[in-house]
DNA sequence: TTGAAAGCGCTAACAA
DNA sequence: TTGTTAGCGCTTTCAA
């Protein structure tokens, strides 16, 4: 079998107009019982399945949310995802997933596709901040909604991680430990997570009165090698630190591995804290403090932020929210005992 | 700005039909130079975007790829489906995404939701492998390619990994490395993976002439709860094996947090192969020997073989893929010392 | 309670 | 080389 039926087809048998098979397929009553039950029995007979198509044609709605994301493969972008997909499907609406690779080129791309498919709304973390590729669907009316990375140039709703408070919290209890010498190895300083966190180190540091010392201070990507690289180079610096904070989970994973190499006693002669949580934390020893963001909530929150504008088209005013992480203390970070 | 231009307005511009605006914007070719420039500007002067709605009710296809997957969170699916998004870009389709968190129920709901967007073509695999709602599919004509997980009531093109061959050569591995009493953490037995993998554990068990002990064989369910559980379900047990095959990566990371909490020291005390290669596997002391599998090879056959259908509707044969999974030895499998 | 009919924006066959 | 026009399958007035 290949032929769709069609509400004609339906209409035909049921022996009614089109007008009445729709007003049964989309529940809006009106109905006499007994009309509604040939309907009913002539689509199942024709196994009628409506064209989502040609509704959205006629309602100017596809009921699909577009969903960008930077790097499908890192694993904080499935659990948003599965976030948002859970809540969608509970309010009719699907998902279309794009992964672009951190290319400006490839968003710019998805973003068109996106406009020709109509879709009603649109949750992106971006790979250009600055935003002026993703004007053009404000323009048309589609609801945007950034995670995990601001947009510069405009406005739009937008739920972030309070990263300033988490590595925040992660350095003070470095510092609430007896350590001064602490290093950070940063992210990117032009994305709005590497920066923050970073200024969350600044700021514990001077609450507490202790110098910021630039060689402590490692730039790194976000990428693993340069995590590996971090530790490496401060382990040989003339002023090694007896702690380290690492901006993100890729970093916190080459700077770990480098430990081990080095023989650089996690725990014992440096203590660390990373930021986002990894599935390594628990099971190697000592197990890893971590800064921890709720994913999955994160991506709940985003499809309620498009949905309520999808459906107040003009009367909302912007909305950003700011979760606050969590610090999960466990073995990596001790007392320093050198200074003693 | 929230008007949406159509090709009228544009034809309206440019001063011509709607007919010589759609060939343009189609490269269909046989207008005028000085016609096309026309269009072409008329078109980025009201920043005209064709609508994809209505090219679909016309033409009668999406360009859109159904992908459905049991679990998204599972690093497995990303990668896979990375392969796809990147394929099918090339070619003009677009993917949606569903993840059915193993639930038979929301993979029909799912189905039919594909069904009414008119998916052009669905990558799948199944929470349920009698198949007899995706059925419904391949009934309107629209092409469904397996992966992972075969589907068993009818015919469809099929990408699938040699669970057998591959936990065959783990088991192997451990049997020529002196063990004996070798555990595997299953899979669901529903589940081809998780039956297969099985099956090769039982046949290297055999071809060496070694007993299958029914306490060695833990039922998981391939979350990562049940690895853990497994390993101490095994550490536990009056018999406690020398080497643990486990059959997944979520299964795996459970297994090796166990390990580590009851402090049975990997590679020496206990020996370990798992199903699928993860994040930490080279990252950990010892270094985890895994069977791994080519997850962006598959995604990107499992397009080519949708896309093939796609164009040719009727003459193609069944296409079955059996990829053959490497084994990678690190260093959780060592010889057998407590046998000595 | 039901039906007739007008489109939604596009493609493609046909005509000019 | 260009234009006219008939739909694609549905929703939604408006009228009966």
């Amino acid at each position: 079998m290949d032929y769709k039926p069609t509400i004609e087809d339906v209409a035909r048998l049921a022996n009614v107009s089109i007008a009445t098979v729709s007003r049964v397929i989309n529940n809006q009553g009106g109905v006499r019982k007994g009309t509604e039950e040939r309907i009913v029995s002539a689509i199942s007979e024709l196994g009628y399945i409506r064209s989502a198509v040609a509704r959205s044609m006629k309602r100017k709605e596809t009921n699909t949310i577009g969903i960008i994301v930077p790097d499908i493969t890192n694993p904080f972008f499935p659990h948003v995802v599965a976030g948002i997909e859970q809540k969608a499907r509970e309010k009719g609406y699907y998902t279309i997933l794009s992964s672009t690779n951190e290319s400006q080129k490839v968003e710019e791309e998805i973003v068109k596709i996106f406009l020709e498919r109509g879709v009603d709304g649109v949750i992106i973390t971006t790979a250009n901040e600055t935003g002026d590729h993703i004007k053009r669907l404000q323009d048309q009316g589609i609801p945007i909604v950034a995670v995990d990375r601001a947009i510069k140039n405009f406005e739009v709703d937008t739920v972030l991680v309070d990263n300033i408070n988490g590595s925040y919290q992660a350095v003070r209890q470095l510092i609430l430990q007896g350590h001064e010498k602490i290093a950070i190895i940063c992210g990117p300083q032009n994305t709005t997570p590497g920066h923050e966190r970073y200024l969350g180190y600044k700021k514990a540091l001077e609450e507490y009165n202790i110098p910021l010392d630039p060689n402590l201070v490692f730039q790194g990507d976000f990428r693993e090698t340069s995590g590996y690289k971090g530790a490496l180079h401060l382990f040989y610096s003339k002023n090694r630190p007896t702690a380290i904070f690492s901006s993100n989970n890729q970093m916190t994973i080459g700077c770990v591995k480098a430990l081990n190499e080095l023989d650089w006693k996690l725990g014992e002669e440096v203590s660390f804290i990373g930021f986002d949580d990894v599935e390594i934390a628990t099971f190697i020893k000592p197990k890893l403090s971590v800064v921890s963001r709720p994913m999955t909530t994160i991506g709940e929150i985003a499809f309620q932020l498009v949905y309520d504008r999808i459906h107040n088209k003009e009367s909302l005013p912007k909305r950003e929210l700011l979760l606050t992480p969590e610090l999960i203390i466990r073995e990596s970070c001790q007392p320093n005992y050198q200074k003693i």
